[in-house]
DNA sequence: AGTGCGATTGACT
DNA sequence: GTCAATCGCACTA
């Protein structure tokens, strides 16, 4: 990497939830921990779109959701099952909620950090699945709200890396609005979570 | 104030 | 393949 970890700009990510969702495949996820630099590439996404009855935003601002309504390019963080932590990106104009989720990531930078925080040395399960890449990261809710176009304890940025085929398909593990195509996931990436059926 | 339910994971039959 | 863990939050009253 030729570039230090340069945050994406604001301007540059598509003002439209599933055009952001397919536009953050190959981009890198950057977390600042006191032992060091970890990183990795985003081979899965989901949108969660405007009026989409599965998303957080559907029945308006909460106290839990407001992040999402944030301008686009911030983090939105919460607890999925008393148990796991979900990182989503907010991804329309200040006041609209809307968000991506980030499904998983290939690990670059820092793997030892990420196996501590994982307890576990399979490459493959480090971040494969939103649960844990949160957990390798070691991202929670002190996060939340956070611009992550601007350097800090987390950020998005730029990957010289040639990006795959992107493939598209339902979302996982949802009920309503069950049949929209709004899952994108690099093909040829071993580090995508779901069924196979999912990952033709 | 009580209740039902997940944008999941890991353990287990 | 099935299933329990675990808890914050939105919703009902």
């Amino acid at each position: 990497m030729k570039h230090g970890h340069e945050p994406l700009a604001r301007e540059e990510l598509p003002v439209d939830t599933a055009a952001l969702a397919r536009y953050l495949i190959g981009k890198r996820v950057v977390r600042k921990l006191p032992e060091g630099i970890v990183s990795g590439r985003v081979v899965e996404t989901e949108a969660y779109v405007i009026d989409d009855a599965a998303g957080h935003a559907y029945r308006g601002m909460t106290p839990r959701n407001r992040s999402l309504f944030l301008e686009r390019g911030h983090a939105y963080v919460y607890l999925a099952y008393g148990v796991s932590w979900m990182l989503n990106v907010s991804s329309e104009t200040e006041g609209v909620g809307a968000g991506v989720l980030i499904r998983a990531l290939e690990p670059i930078e820092g793997i030892a950090i990420m196996a501590t925080n994982r307890a576990t040395e399979r490459r493959r399960d480090l971040a494969r699945g939103p649960g844990r890449l949160a957990e390798a990261l070691r991202i929670d809710r002190s996060l939340d709200g956070l611009d992550l176009t601007r350097k800090g304890p987390l950020w998005l940025a730029g990957d010289d890396h040639e990006v795959g085929e992107i493939g598209n398909s339902v979302r996982i593990g949802i009920s309503r609005e069950a049949e929209r195509s709004l899952r994108f996931y690099l093909r040829a990436s071993p580090y995508v979570s779901g069924a196979r059926s999912l990952n033709p």
